[in-house]
DNA sequence: GTCTATAAGGAGATAGAC
DNA sequence: GTCTATCTCCTTATAGAC
């Protein structure tokens, strides 16, 4: 059995500090320190502080929408899926310990972003909007309306998500989901 | 006429740098050369950088509502408010080149927060859906639903607020305006 | 891969002279 | 109020020996 290789140690322990405690509040002898591994070995698998960022975020990216592909799997009716979609973020927030959005943690951190760090934000985000849309599309009719309806669901999921860090519940989570079916 | 006087200084010049380019990024040293006085007057007014950004945070508190009670005195009838009140958002996006909202920009920054600033946060936000929720219950009838529909309301802008700073514009604050009359 | 040393700079905060 | 100096610590990043 192979062990956990040293990249793996510093993406996980440097994903961790950056969603938990924040990026900038994150330094990299920190990351060093928790995962265990010399600093050279660090800056050997990665450029800078920011190359560490991005990675970051693209695996939050393909774990995000993986994760919410194996909760939707089972499902049939749109109406179910948009609760899953729903028990899915709740499900986020719990495991976290309610850290909220890394997305919106990140976006509200830096004062001007990295380029690269801004565009997979707002991609991750058209994404989610995406989904939604996509999910309203399996029904029949109402097409017209698919646009603002995705974009109401999706806005008031980030809210409550939003909401969730604060709070340190799910409240408003599972208020969105008695909001949903009124509007759909 | 006086001149500004120096304690207006730092907190004009601390709130700036914290809103727009966040707290963690924004040190001492900056604050006072951009403010133009002494490291010794900042620290004869404020015994540390947590202490302005708590008085930072209550003079947000406070003009928040001051301007929207000025963008709401001459709306009469509840519908109106609601789009009076998240066309202030708009203003307050517009101006602040789409910055964000101060207090989900603080509660995302930190890892723990100060307790005290926990609770400004916390309470903020909560002053903004009850505000709402007295709108709702301005209007006869439908009380019943009051606290769910101004969780909706408050949702809806809370997500569109978190969007226009990372879009840079106000689309989704658009689409909120057509999305709540639906609702109420 | 590991280790330690170090660079070069910034952080928050304090002290003393004027 | 101003100024400069300083303290202590931490930051990102590099270099070299093993």
């Amino acid at each position: 059995m192979k062990k956990t290789s040293v990249n793996e140690r510093i993406l996980q322990t440097a994903s961790r500090l950056f969603y938990q405690q924040g990026y900038n509040s994150t330094g990299i002898n920190q990351i060093v320190a928790e995962a265990e591994i010399a600093i050279g070995s660090l800056y050997k698998h990665y450029r800078s502080k920011e190359e560490l960022l991005i990675r970051y975020l693209e695996l939050e990216e393909t774990a995000f929408f993986k994760g919410l592909a194996e909760y939707l799997e089972a499902v049939q009716s749109p109406g179910e899926k948009l609760m899953k979609l729903i028990d899915y973020r709740i499900a986020l927030q719990q495991r976290s310990g309610f850290a909220g959005c890394p997305f919106i943690k990140i976006n509200a951190e830096g004062g001007r972003l990295n380029k690269q760090v801004a565009e997979l934000v707002t991609r991750h985000k058209q994404q989610q909007k995406t989904t939604i849309k996509n999910i309203l599309l399996e029904r029949t009719g109402k097409k017209r309306d698919a646009d603002l309806a995705a974009a109401a669901i999706f806005l008031l999921i980030e809210g409550a998500v939003v909401s969730s860090s604060m709070n340190g519940n799910t409240d408003d989570l599972q208020a969105v989901k008695k909001i949903v079916p009124t509007l759909v």
